[in-house]
This record gives structure tokens, sequence and C-alpha cells, in this order.
DNA sequence: CGGCGGAACTACGTCGATGTGGTTGCATGC
DNA sequence: GCATGCAACCACATCGACGTAGTTCCGCCG
């Protein structure tokens, strides 16, 4: 747990060390804006995986996963594609976001989404579909999110592992 | 041109062969609303190059390349992507859809947009680009419109050698 | 030449995705 | 334990992209 003795100090690091980022870091980190960040957790799209809200007054805290999730929001945004479609493409893919996202590229056809890792696969399937497919390389969200994160706020570590037990 | 011995037919014909598309008949062929396609006219999005309004009660035509347009355009909305960013693209991209689009992929990255033949160059893009890469094949966009035109006005041909002389 | 149909035009409403500004309410500093 | 700050909450305002309804006008037909 965390003694008394520090005082400040180990308060500071409590709240950064768990994992649990405050709505207003997370909005500075990913990128955009606090309003954003709260219209999304309300309308369900990330919801705030340590601490949800729960009324006025309380803090929501974020955990990496999170940011990583956020990061890929903000980058398909930015791409032009509508946030309704996000809303679908998490919906299906909440579940695979675990995996080791390290070297894998995010493949959007319509509605439905999958992981791929070669690059000839993709090929396959933009020969295959009729339609638009939206490819992001993940290592590159993952890599964006890790630098701004040790440019904003140095006292954290990006990894998953930053969660250290006493 | 036209004889006034058959009447009503060739009427018909010189509407449609000259290759001329009204506003109501593109919409249905593209598949978006009139008032899509109105709004994409008055806005300056995708303007009928053959005909174009002016003022009420005169009538808008359109060109085969202008459908081949409005479906892509259509396609990368139905992919979830947002209208500016298409305004973005067709800002940049409007000089080079004329040329044989048959077996070309547009690919877009940010607000950049480049048309691209082998799959390896492609690849070349996933790997170097750390946004989003949308990727459209634009044979199957040429097909679906095709058929659409046979299917719904099957009297005149899709292809832009459909104007014929007498 | 006067009615008629269809398509362009206009006005207004709507809905999603926020921005702005103000209010409430924990949680800590003192 | 009270003031204070920050963050969640709430009530609007806004803006793009249309939908809906009604009006205007051109071209044709009788």
């Amino acid at each position: 747990m965390h003694w008394t003795g520090d005082g400040s100090r180990v308060v500071v690091m409590t709240q950064q060390v768990q994992g649990g980022f405050s709505g207003k870091k997370t909005a500075e980190i990913v990128g955009i804006s606090y309003r954003q960040l709260d219209y999304w957790a309300r309308t369900d799209l990330v919801r705030p995986s340590l601490v949800d809200a729960a009324g006025s007054g309380s803090r929501r805290s974020y955990s990496y996963q999170d940011l990583l999730e956020l990061k890929v929001i903000k980058t398909l945004l930015d791409a032009g594609i509508r946030l309704e479609t996000v809303r679908d493409i998490f919906g299906y893919l909440r579940n695979e976001l675990d995996e080791d996202v390290a070297s894998a590229n995010l493949v959007i056809s319509g509605t439905t989404s999958v992981l791929v890792r070669s690059g000839e696969e993709i090929i396959d399937l933009i020969q295959g579909g009729q339609g638009v497919l939206n490819v992001l390389p993940l290592a590159g969200v993952k890599q964006g999110l890790d630098a701004a994160i040790v440019e904003l706020f140095p006292t954290v570590e990006p990894g998953a592992d930053a969660a250290v037990g006493g």
C-alpha cells in the first residue's frame, strides 16, 4: 500500500505509477480535447478501465491500454474516418487489442476489422475486397504514444510493466 | 441528328446517348439521395461537367466521368470517411482521374492521395507511413457503376464510347 | 397560350460531435 | 472543518451534412 511516511511524493507516485492517468493528462497525452475525452466516455466509446466517473467531483482514471485505444481512435479520426464508424469497429475489436500489438496492422473493411501481420495478406485483401481498406500500422501508434508520455510526464514509464509492487 | 419520325423514343435516346445523365438518374445510379447530389453540386464537390444548373427550372447534365467520380465518393463515404476529407482529396486528385482507371488503386494518406498499380508499392507505403492508409481498387468501382447503369437504364451503354454519331 | 410535370431553388429542421461557460461536489491544504 | 482547486456535470451554442416541404421556373403538350 502507501505509507504515510513520505507524504506528497508518494501520493503523486501512486497516482501515476499505478497506471492511472487522469482525464486531463490523458487528453493531453493522446492529443485530443478534454471535451472529446469526456464525450467519448459518456457515449460509451472509451470508458476509463481503472476508475470510472461517479458523479460530479469524482475522477476518472485511464489505463495505458486505454491510452493506446484512444490514440488509435485519434489516428483514425485524423485520417478522416467518422466517429460512428470508429464506434462500430471498436465494438468488434475491443477484445483483440490486448495482444502484443507491437508489429501488427489494423485493417478495416467497411464495418469489420482484422489484425494482420504480413504485408502479403494485406495485398490479398486488397485484391479480393471491392470496398475501401483502411490500414493502420499499430507499431507507429504505440511509438507515438510512448514518446508523448515521456515528453509530457517523464516521471512515469510508458510500458504496461510500469505497474510496480512495493 | 434526331428525326421527327419516331417521336418519343428518339427524344429519350438523345437525352441518354449524349452521355448526359439527369440529376435524378445520376442519384439513382450512383446510389445517393438527390439531396446529396444537389448539395454536392452547390458546395462545389462535383458539378455536372456537361450542363450546369442555371436557375430554377434548368436541368443539370452529368457525364459518365462524373458518375465515376460520384461513385468513388460514395464508396469513400460508405467506408466511413468524412466528406470534408473527401473534399481535400478530390481537390488534389481531380486532374488524374481521367486516366485509364481500370486497374489502379487509389491510396490516400491523410490529405494527400496517389494512384498506384502494383501491390508491392502499397506495402512500401504501409511500411513507411505512420498514419492510416486508405486503399480503394478503382476497378471494382467502375464495375459496380456499369452494373448499376445497365440494370437501371439498359438503353444506354455504360462506357465513354457510348457517345455515338448518327 | 395556358396548363402540367419535373427539377432546381429556398427555407427550415435535425442530428452528431463537439466548443463554451457555468455549476456542483470530492479531496486535499491549511 | 473550511476554503479552494480541479474535474465531472449540465445547459446551451455551433457547424457540417443533409432531410422535408414548399416555391419557382423551364420545356413540352395539347
